[in-house]
DNA sequence: TAACTTAGTTGAATATTTACACTAAGACTC
DNA sequence: GAGTCTTAGTGTAAATATTCAACTAAGTTA
């Protein structure tokens, strides 16, 4: 046994997340204004220390903090990365495993009242958010988005992030958000047809002042689905 | 400030590598026999506390403890993932950040003096090895197993495990052992070009008794390039 | 000099993608 | 209720990419 099996010498340990939404102008990501030094008072990715007594494991860690800030229990969870240094936290040699949650429209909605008092949806601005962020969290959000947009080009990330019910023209939508490009119509269904991840709502229609549209749902909310190619 | 904050609350941090190479039989891994409880006399992955008054960061821990087991500085390296529980290590709740590294032919076949005594390749068979190994090493080897297969159908990482020089022949066979399937060469050679992560050695040609042939190396040795389709 | 082996290229048949036009189905206007 | 408007959803021709296999190239060996 050497000297590292001491307390003393173990780095800290949290999990933080990156916890997305779409708002009406764009995606959004969830900060809390700090209580407590170091950086009291700005804004930081929420996160929260490992709890040895309680969480099984760093995915339950994870889930509890989500709850905590937002009230939401079964979003789309991924674990993006961990970082760990000697300096990204002045009380100490400090690693953070990351996490990106996706929440469905209907989550915001519904959850209002669940979230924390001090959290506040920020809209995402090319690579960040308008304002200085504690810690490395403004480094962390970068690699979050770039994950995330990533992703949008080989998977069903999107459909995550809409309420349970859609049409495939709000999904088209979504990724063109996303993607900041618009997609071809016929070539979109045509990739949502492969994927394979989607199932009508049978008799279910969207209506407006014009032809209906079919309305649609993911057929697993909590994992992604893979492209064979790109969109 | 929580209870969290004390030393006795911390879970236990360890990096823990996944070490790949080419033997004539196909991939191999680097596993070490295990000195000390728990598992003692057991294979694992290499892998190693964190040295909070050592270590710059995480992905210096991870070269700290690469260079202890196999004297290679300046292989591939890449951060696979990080799993932590309660229950996979009966000392504690422990974390484990894993990487993936990836030696050239050339750092394999230099370095046999700097491996440590009690490592050992071992070919990889189907999800893992053939013998069992401590810890949940074997999901993390599985999993590592699992992110490799599938950058080969997309990067270049099988140019990582060759010698620094090699043919396109070479890298086509790499790509073949790693994917258990044959290519095509004419597309191969295509999807080589449009990637650009190769140039050819001026002068240089493996000469055998047939046609010679180019000789080329990777432009970065330290990142993969990726394909816009898989190959 | 001919046979052999692997390197590297070419091209025709086939499949996929792209761009865009077309039809479908409702509401709204008059 | 006929015509117009809007968005849903489909069809298609041209362009592009893939596949498969044959071909040429350049050396060694007999």
């Amino acid at each position: 046994m050497t000297s590292h099996d001491n307390d003393a010498f173990k780095p800290i340990a949290t999990v933080d997340l990156a916890i997305f939404s779409l708002s009406p102008a764009g995606l959004s990501v969830l900060l809390v204004r700090r209580a407590n030094a170091p950086f009291s008072g700005d804004w930081a990715l929420p996160g929260g220390w490992i709890h040895i007594d309680e969480d099984a494991d760093l995915e339950a860690a994870a889930r509890r903090v989500l709850k905590e800030k937002t009230g939401v229990e079964t979003p789309y969870l991924e674990q993006l990365q961990t970082t760990g240094s000697r300096t990204r936290d002045p009380r100490g040699w400090s690693i953070s495993i990351v996490y990106i949650a996706l929440l469905s429209a209907d989550d915001v909605a519904e959850r209002q009242g669940g979230m924390a008092a001090e959290a506040e949806w920020r809209l995402i601005e090319g690579e960040g958010v308008g304002c200085p962020i504690a810690f490395d969290h403004a480094a962390l959000l970068k690699e979050a988005l770039g994950r995330i947009r990533s992703k949008v080009e080989y998977s069903s990330l999107p459909g995550h992030l809409l309420p349970v019910h859609f049409t495939l023209s709000e999904l088209q939508s979504v990724y063109e958000t996303l993607l900041s490009r618009k997609l071809d119509k016929s070539a979109f269904r045509k990739r949502m047809a492969e994927a394979d991840f989607l199932e009508p709502v049978e008799g279910e229609m969207r209506r407006a002042s014009n032809r209906p549209a079919q309305v649609f749902r993911l057929k697993d909310t909590r994992s992604l689905a893979l492209f064979n190619r790109t969109i």
